[in-house]
DNA sequence: GATTAATGTGAAAGAGAATTCACATCTGGA
DNA sequence: TCCAGATGTGAATTCTCTTTCACATTAATC
């Protein structure tokens, strides 16, 4: 009973999906080729025609993460072209993705990037950084618009904002989705624009 | 050559030390029974003397990390009656803690909690809901005593305190140890006492 | 329709881990 | 001193996982 032959490029997409989606059910230990392979109705082996070995399938993860985490920048820079707009655009684009793929938090902890594994390490490091630094412009663009504080920090800033987030899906996760994220933000993010523009804003 | 005898008590003390040890050295995958075993210089089956298994260390490590959070907390509430200070006092404590040991969030971002409807996820659900707990009466306090602002949600309140250090952790985790969390604190402290009271502290 | 490269399969090797167990050794108390 | 119970050991068992490989099947191209 040979399972359906797909091009590569379509297979290492749904090994990537497959693999995500299995990561939102369960952790990241049980994220093994063995049950990416059933899940996709396939022998262990066959992924071997796809990537190189394990390594080389949780680093396409990564890649896509990262796709989608940009795709939101440059959505929101689309939609705006205020500052604050765009960073509440952000937030709920960001807190969407998470909610959709749930799994990604547990990649974004796992031991894949948490132990010495240097290149792999850095290259989430990088990553992160380079999200930070969009947020980080779009601050710094409000500054000089003069629709946010000048006296603050921009990389500050954006890591504030990333302050707002981080908690949410914490509790969110631990409390198996339980936990009212729109609440969350409905409560913190005016605390946080009024710390940006050094006023209330109506919304 | 066997290795000196202890008693269990001392024993379990030694466990959780070499696998926090561990963990701050690497990855929660290789905290393994034989590792953690090699580096008290025993064999693997000798730890079974003292825990009944694995999860049983899991615990127990758990257990001294709950330990250790809330007696930062109970220190804080110790060293001064303001509320702001107090937070001050925890935050700089917490970042204290996580640079001192640093496996911990390595352990709490692990597979041990992220995957499954397990025991042991509700568990550090609970500790952490009750960390916030005590953060929350502490802005409550202050709020009684007029130095926090009133109309803000104590409980945002204390999930934004969590939005300082959380961003600055995963920092400087993922960088190694060479992002800077006093800048970090030092650009963001401020402008979170601003939200929390309504007005420039200046310290 | 035949050829060929791509894709899939099952078995098996090899590695590493948790756990158990019979046996050894140590320690504290009578 | 000697015994009993606590602690430690090494070997064996039982998993699960990654990876390889010879062989099978399919799809595309001529």
């Amino acid at each position: 009973m040979a399972a359906e032959k797909l091009s590569t490029d379509i297979r290492r997409e749904q090994i990537v999906a497959a693999a995500l989606q299995l990561m939102s059910e369960s952790s990241i230990r049980r994220l093994t080729i063995t049950a990416i392979a059933r899940r996709m109705g396939l022998a262990p082996s066959a992924l071997y025609r796809h990537f190189r070995n394990r390594d080389a399938m949780m680093s396409a993860i990564f890649e896509h993460i990262r796709t989608r985490l940009f795709r939101n920048i440059e959505t929101v820079r689309q939609e705006s072209n205020d500052a604050v707009d765009r960073l509440r655009g952000l937030l709920d684009r960001h807190i969407g993705l998470i909610r959709k793929e749930h799994g990604i938090p547990g990649i974004f902890f796992s031991d894949e990037l948490w132990g010495r594994q240097s290149e792999r390490r850095r290259k989430m490091f990088r990553i992160v950084t380079g999200y930070l630094a969009e947020v980080e412009d779009i601050v710094r663009e409000g500054q000089s618009r003069g629709t946010i504080r000048k006296d603050l920090d921009p990389a500050a800033a954006a890591r504030l904002f990333f302050g707002i987030v981080q908690p949410a899906i914490l509790l969110w996760h631990m409390s198996e989705g339980s936990f009212d994220i729109d609440g969350h933000v409905a409560a913190t993010w005016p605390v946080y624009v009024e710390a940006l523009t050094g006023e209330v804003r109506a919304d």
